[in-house]
Formats: C-alpha cells, sequence, structure tokens
DNA sequence: ATTGAAAGATACAAGTC
DNA sequence: GACTTGTATCTTTCAAT
C-alpha cells in the first residue's frame, strides 16, 4: 500500500467505471502499470468489488429509517437467526450487531411513512426474541465518498 | 422503471464493472439498446454512480462504531455546523441525521479499540452542543448487496 | 424502442529495460 | 516493478425496422 495504490484506491471509490487509462494518466503512470496494480489490489482483497449505487427516492423507497432492536435471550442461535430474518426482509438495506450481543440497528427503506408503521407492526410487533424496540427515522444520510486508509 | 432496467439495475449493483455486451446478454437484449437503457437510468437519476467497495481492515480501520450523539440548543446552525464538522473528520464513515433534530449518529472505522477511545476523548469531548452520548462497537455489519425497487 | 453493422477506442498480454 | 507495442475485444454511433 504505497503512494500510487492510494491514490488509485481513491479515485476508484469516487469513479468505478472510468477507463484505465484515463485513471493511468490521473495517477501518473503508465496503462499497464495501472492496470496491474488494480489487478494487485482486487487480488490483496483492499478493493473488494465495483458496484451501482441507486437512489432510493427513484425506486420507490424515499422513507428512510433506523430500528433500534434489543433481543433475548443471548444466545448465538436468537442472534443469527434475527439477523438472517432481518437480512431477508426486502425492505432491510443493513443490519449492525452490536457488541455484548443484545442489540440490533436495522436500517430500512420503505415507499412512506405510512408503510415503515405497517413494516414495524406486522413484521417486528409479533416476535417473541424482541424485547426493546424504537424506530427513529432518518432526516438526512451523508455518506463520505471516498474512504481513506489510516495512519498505523 | 419496467422489467428490463429493474434487472439492469440488480446486475449494475452486483458488479459495475461487467462489460455493457456482457449485461446485455445476461438480462436478453441486444448491447446497444443496453447501453442505451443504462443511460437513460443514469440521466434519470436511478444510477447514481459506480463505486468501488473497499476492505476496512485492509485500510487499517477494521475497528467499527456507531456515536449517537444528542446536540443542543436544537438551531438549524448547531445542526449543520455539527454535521460539517463530523464530516470532516477522517474517521467518519457517515452521519445520519436523525429527525427531531437533536439526533444523529455517527458511522466511524479506526485502527483500534485505543484509537476509537482517543477519538472520541478528543474530537467530541470538549464540543459544548453536545449534551448527550452513547458510542457502540460494530460487531458485525451485513449490508444488502441489491436493493431493489418496492411496490407501490 | 430495438436492432445490426461499422468505426474508433480500449483492455490485455508479450517482450524489453 | 514499470514501460512500449501489437492484437483482440469492446464501446459507441447511426441508419433501418
Amino acid at each position: 500500500m504505497d503512494e500510487l495504490d492510494a491514490a488509485i484506491v481513491a479515485h476508484l471509490q469516487a469513479d468505478a467505471r472510468q477507463t484505465n487509462r484515463e485513471l493511468a494518466r490521473t495517477v501518473g503512470v503508465a496503462p499497464s502499470t495501472c492496470l496491474e496494480r488494480v489487478r494487485s489490489l482486487r487480488e490483496r482483497g483492499v478493493v473488494t468489488g465495483f458496484h451501482a449505487e441507486v437512489d432510493l427516492g427513484e425506486l420507490n423507497r424515499g422513507v428512510q429509517a433506523l430500528l433500534h432492536v434489543q433481543v433475548r435471550p443471548l444466545s448465538r442461535t436468537v442472534i443469527q437467526s434475527f439477523k438472517a430474518y432481518a437480512m431477508a426482509l426486502p425492505e432491510v438495506l443493513s443490519v449492525f450487531v452490536l457488541t455484548g450481543g443484545d442489540d440490533f440497528l436495522v436500517h430500512v427503506a420503505v415507499p412512506s411513512v405510512g408503510s415503515l408503521h405497517a413494516f414495524v407492526m406486522d413484521k417486528f410487533s409479533g416476535r417473541r426474541e424482541i424485547v426493546g424496540f424504537r424506530s427513529s427515522v432518518i432526516y438526512e444520510h451523508s455518506r463520505k465518498p471516498i474512504i481513506e486508509p489510516l495512519d498505523v
């Protein structure tokens, strides 16, 4: 991970579809060198994939929320099965498992506030392992476009 | 947004770097048709960009946490400036602004638990607008690879 | 709106320093 | 490890359906 690798990783996070020639010119090396570096970054697992980003509003999912869930008992089985259950729901974007093991944070995106209410009622209310529940609507979510390596 | 658009959006989320030919063959149309659909999806803002995904561990950021922050007073200025402050910190991945306006959720990735402690102390402890603070280490974060449109 | 073919640009591999 | 050159493949445009 030298300076060149870091520059390539940064530019690929910003635009994964620029041509290898363009990327090479931007970071100041020959195209073949750049291609080899990108290949190496993928093989080493630094770059894990290339993905299109979508607009949630355009996908009829303009309302986002965070669902804070507490489950019991604190067995591996309960935690794993709740996580699998949540990830299988179409409304869910991602699931955070928090240390301690009793807390989940579920990030969802749904068509409307009304459908959020229905979703919570239909998919979470009945579950016996849930002993605590709180939902917050997201007013705004800013993700950093480029994630840089931190100094050791 | 017909079936073809949905299929293209799904496949581009899974792999943004497959060739147009390959994508066309997968969804069952001619390459030129596929190219025109992708262009239209970008122009309509359904697909907002193409980005490389990186491994946080490889970037020396193997420890993730969620910082729950409450600020006061509830003025637009305080909220905006706190958000801008957080987004400018290299350790921060994303910031959620929650409805009500008093709550932020800050997603961070740092090299170690020790550096998390230092980060919280150095960057949040001193700030006068913060009236509540709680941090949770993330044991696991599963993001769904493909986000699908929901029915109206 | 979709298609097929033609023109220009690109990725990728081989060989050299 | 990086660069230059050559070839196969791809993107992109355009006239036609």
